[in-house]
DNA sequence: TAGCACCTCCCGCAAATAGGGTAGGCCCGC
DNA sequence: GCGGGCCTACCCTATTTGCGGGAGGTGCTA
């Protein structure tokens, strides 16, 4: 089995014991740099002892992981970034997978899923907490139990014409009726929905939210 | 450990004749219902003898695995699925994820994965295969090398307002800018994007072009 | 039969948005 | 120094949207 060189930037100084001394134990992992702060990381670091894998907190002193992902990526595109935090929030999630990264473990997860987390991503994979994994899925499902169900048939029609990016004339055409109509509709979505604008209708598609 | 209750569904008799010796040898897991064709499942199945866990194959005779699977879900909201199927391009993962699929895996990943799969379902997480995994975070990665990349800083800090469901005033607010600078970035963004309306911006975003 | 939900169409008005142009200031590189 | 890109701000007009209402028809059901 390959050596996996690995790097990490946690600012709990109890945490990052825990790690060093978890690591030591890994024959096939290697940790080779470890910091406290993404600007020490994005200083120090050279392409010559680029690591494999970088397991990277989202809440530290400075810039923050999500925030330092994409100069991270856009610098070291081959880096397997694995974010280690604290947030499970669909949020937080999303603008890390967003960013980049291929891994995401949540710190209440017991330790000894990170060393087969590191070698996954190192792998190909992206290993991701349960609860993680199950939100990232959520994220496909578009009508899961949400307000979408109280939308009348006519309704959903009118929707999908709406996040399929159409006006209300184009939905129009689309369903054959009168404009009209269609603001009608479109109007009672926007109450169901609690939105008043199609702008945050979409933008709450967007996040999965409908 | 609970006992994890299984079907399976699946047309290669071969195939099935390993799967019911594999999951012979795995205590915690017991094989109640293998058939052939999802029809089967869905008319034999009760409530009183209901798996905990789902096996799906997607390329079957008749009704096919991600066609069953909306009724499926419909019917039992708490089965968990996991397709297992030859299929590893993103268009099949993608629409089983949406019919409510918590688990993919492609056969040509080693048997021994099939268990810890099925236990990690059971524990409410969503095993992918390695590849599977990378191409669903894919989804999320709407930036690698795209329009966006065109943009100024400040036209990319209007586009996050307009993604975030902000009018043009509030972005404004957010940017401390005049509503009047706001829209021609906006304007700016339209054209790069080549699009012609806030909805169809967010509309493309949604389908990850953006 | 009398609601009730749904679909359909309509009116009017205020606001937001799209598309076009102009223009000064700033900074950078040729 | 000069063009070019960027940010800023403003002008115009036309269309679209958001929001308040009304109104007739259908079909289901209590």
């Amino acid at each position: 089995m390959d050596l996996i060189t690995l790097a990490v930037v946690e600012d709990d100084a109890v945490l990052v014991k825990v790690l060093r001394a978890y690591f030591a134990q890994q024959p096939d992992i290697r940790l080779v740099f470890v910091a406290a702060r993404v600007e020490d990381l994005l200083e120090e670091l050279d392409e010559g002892l680029l690591p494999r894998v970088l397991l990277l907190d989202i809440g530290l002193p400075g810039l923050s992981g999500t925030e330092a992902l994409p100069l991270l990526k856009d610098k070291y595109p081959a880096l397997e970034v694995i974010m280690f935090t604290a947030y499970d929030d669909i949020e937080h999630i999303y603008q890390a997978l967003c960013c980049g990264a291929t891994g995401y473990l949540t710190k209440g997860s017991p330790l000894d899923q990170l060393g087969p987390a590191v070698r996954e991503v190192a792998r190909g994979g992206a290993p991701m907490s349960r609860a993680v994994s199950r939100k990232v899925l959520g994220h496909f499902r578009p009508t899961p139990t949400t307000h979408t169900a109280l939308l009348t048939p006519r309704e959903q029609q009118v929707l999908q014409g709406i996040v399929d990016g159409l006006s209300d004339k184009e939905i129009s055409t689309r369903l054959d009726l009168s404009t009209l109509t269609v603001r009608t509709h479109v109007k009672h979505v926007y109450r169901k929905m609690q939105v008043n604008s199609r702008t945050q209708l979409l933008s709450q598609h967007l996040r999965g939210v409908i």
